[in-house]
RNA sequence: CGGGGUGUGGCGCAGCUUGGUAGCGCGCAUCGUUCGGGACGAUGAGGUCGCAGGUUCAAAUCCUGUCACCCCGACCA
């Protein structure tokens, strides 16, 4: 079927919307694929859907390719599974709540594996049955605290969630790499330019998590790299303790006045003027910072938590709630200060000096009240230049492993572009990506809260290991249009566009409509996707909403017409070429054809 | 939740400081002239100025309250 654009539900805005600030969404906008209706939700129209369905289809395929079932559930679902796996508490505000008129709690669907694992539960019992993977398409609602960026963080999107049965771990990982792998076929297809990272702390036992992060400059998350190949979500990296080294020859703790010395450049400061080390200047990478955080459990109890860092870096605060989850670790107020007077803020160590001899004074292992992790730098030997638990002092020549113990490694010190990968591949580099796909080895946390369980060859009873793979579909097209968009509209790859070929009839010439009818029934009978510009406008206005609305092929039939030419314009390169217009249909079906 | 900002025809905005009964551009309708880079002229339709209360002879404008939305951060698959 030929589309006009004289009839087509499509309006095209002149001037950028108001609230528009990532270029999907402003481009999406204005050349009339959605419209927004509240907060974090939108309307698809025809154009926004053609692509979303394209992008679907994809995804489809590939899911197909290894062997899943497509099945669809109800976005409107009852209460008790989701108690069961305690998710309508962990889940918070994110979750949609209701009622029915019955005063039963219903959810809208965030994701949905206590469905499918209630629904593998429900029809099968055997190993034989597996594995199995099902899939759906289908609207997702999270009440998100702060949705922006267009489609990018919504309220309400499509995502297309996988989840693998197995009887054991290797199954669990077989079907977690024909995942991985329907992935990046995908992702490939798609045309993005990605990276596999690491999406895990490794803190929760076994499974394994990896994110696929579209390189995007206005993506949320933040990634790392180096050229020697590795690459993980900056929450997720760990860097190695440092190696123990020798403390033979340093000096014993020497308690130093220093009054207001409030930073740790002012530290460092007095310390080189009035204590210089010998060997070296003092550096702010020599003071050991000791921060303070109230951390929140799920249960209600809180705990002072001490992180003690290299005075030269921050509290990542987002690896910092990566690493403390499902705790919160909230700022120590005046308040948490008064009902912990041992904490001298401003001169926290972990050692205090009494009659001469060093006393640990933090650490829950050292059997005080407080908790003191350390960053993976303070290895054992490490020497440092830290508080000394008193107002207007501090110590030098602390020592890690003969002044003190930590309670353990915490990893959350911001990461620096030029810091060495964990693995010795190399300086990292930072950079921001699009979260597009998530796979996860569940392992059998459902399928134990939900009694999943199959007899083995031995008549046994045991508990299916699953895995869940998500991709944000309706994220995908802002995502693709966020990277390929240029700076008069959309420019889409053509596997994704909305139509095949777009047709712009300009003059008024009877000759000119008359040959864009004819090539667009050409290219319709090749099965050629034809948008066809017939609209009485002037030429300017329809160059203009060509390059607005993105179709990687613009064919303009015009004045070229009288020398028996058209012209073929590239929307992506810009690339302008005159054919011969008896020509054109079948150049045009080989293009689309690839 | 913290910080900043904005609510005025469909869209983008001015007017508010210094109160006098609403305006500009785009879009839309009709007619005519145009027709390869967002044409021009003429005529016209379309607005509870977010909402509520107050001050005043008079409120888009001043005061109080409230709601909504956007951006940054926090949070978050």
């Amino acid at each position: 079927m030929i589309t006009r654009l004289s009839t087509y539900f499509v309006r095209t805005l002149r001037q950028d919307p108001a609230d528009a600030e990532v270029p999907s969404h402003k481009w999406l906008v204005r050349a009339g694929y959605i419209r927004r209706v509240a907060p974090g939700l939108y309307t698809w129209l025809p154009l926004g859907l053609r692509v979303m369905k394209r992008i679907e289809q994809i995804v489809r395929e590939e899911m197909d390719a290894i062997g899943s079932f497509e099945v669809r559930f109800p976005s409107l679902l009852p209460r008790e599974p989701y108690e069961l796996s305690h998710r309508w508490e962990d889940y918070g505000d994110t979750l949609f709540r209701l009622q029915d008129r019955k005063h039963a709690d219903y959810l809208l669907g965030p994701t949905h594996e206590e469905f499918f694992t209630l629904l593998v539960k429900d029809l099968y019992s055997s190993y034989k049955d597996l594995p199995l993977i099902l899939y759906q398409i289908q609207t997702k609602y999270r009440d998100e605290a702060r949705p922006r960026a267009g489609l990018l963080r919504c309220r309400e999107f499509v995502m297309k969630d996988a989840y693998t049965f197995d009887v054991d771990d290797d199954g669990l990982l077989q079907g977690y790499l024909a995942e991985r792998g329907a992935y990046i076929k995908i992702f490939d297809r798609l045309g993005l330019e990605y990276v596999i990272v690491n999406a895990m702390s490794g803190a929760m036992g076994g499974s394994r998590s990896e994110e696929f992060l579209a390189i995007a400059e206005n993506g949320e998350d933040t990634f790392v790299r180096s050229a020697g190949g590795f690459a993980a979500n900056a929450e997720a990296v760990r860097f190695p303790l440092a190696d123990p080294v020798d403390w033979a020859d340093t000096p014993a703790i020497q308690v130093i006045d220093t009054p207001n010395t409030g930073t740790i450049g002012e530290l460092v400061a007095v310390a080189n003027e009035r204590f210089p080390r010998g060997d070296r200047c003092w550096g702010a990478a020599d003071t050991l910072k000791n921060v303070v955080f109230m951390l929140r459990h799920p249960g209600g109890a809180s705990e002072p938590l001490i992180v003690g860092l290299p005075g030269d870096r921050e509290v990542d605060l987002r690896r910092l709630a990566a690493a403390v989850e499902p705790a919160v670790a909230e700022p120590f107020t005046e308040v948490d200060f008064a009902a912990y007077p041992q904490l001298a803020k401003g001169y926290i160590g972990p050692v205090s000096l009494s009659g001469g001899s060093a006393e640990q004074v933090l650490g829950a292992e050292a059997g005080y009240r407080i908790r003191y992790l350390t960053d993976p730098r303070v290895g054992d030997g490490t020497r440092w230049v830290t508080g000394a638990n008193s107002k207007g002092q501090h110590q030098l020549n602390v020592v890690a492993g003969r002044d003190f113990r930590s309670d353990g490694v915490i990893d959350v010190a911001e990461i620096r572009q030029g810091d060495p990968a964990p693995d010795g591949s190399g300086p990292l580099s930072l950079a921001r990506g699009i979260e597009i796909g998530h796979i996860f080895q569940l392992g059998r946390k459902y399928a134990e809260a939900l009694g999943l369980q199959v007899l083995d060859q031995n008549g046994k009873l045991v508990t299916v290991t699953m895995g869940s793979y998500g991709i944000g579909v309706s994220r995908l097209v802002a995502t693709i249009a966020e990277i390929s968009c240029h700076d008069k509209g959309l420019a889409w790859p053509r596997n994704v566009a909305p139509f095949d070929v777009h047709i712009v009839a300009a003059g008024k010439d009877g000759e000119v409509s008359a040959a864009a009818e004819d090539l667009a029934a050409q290219l319709d009978a090749a099965s050629v996707e034809v948008l066809l510009d017939d609209r009485k406008a002037s030429p300017g206005v329809k160059f203009a909403d060509a390059e607005l609305l993105g179709v990687p092929t613009t064919v303009v039939i015009g004045r070229g017409l009288a020398k028996g030419v058209v012209e073929l314009r590239d929307r992506a390169s810009g690339e302008i070429a005159e054919i011969p217009v008896a020509e054109a249909a079948e150049r045009l079906v080989a293009l689309v054809r690839g």
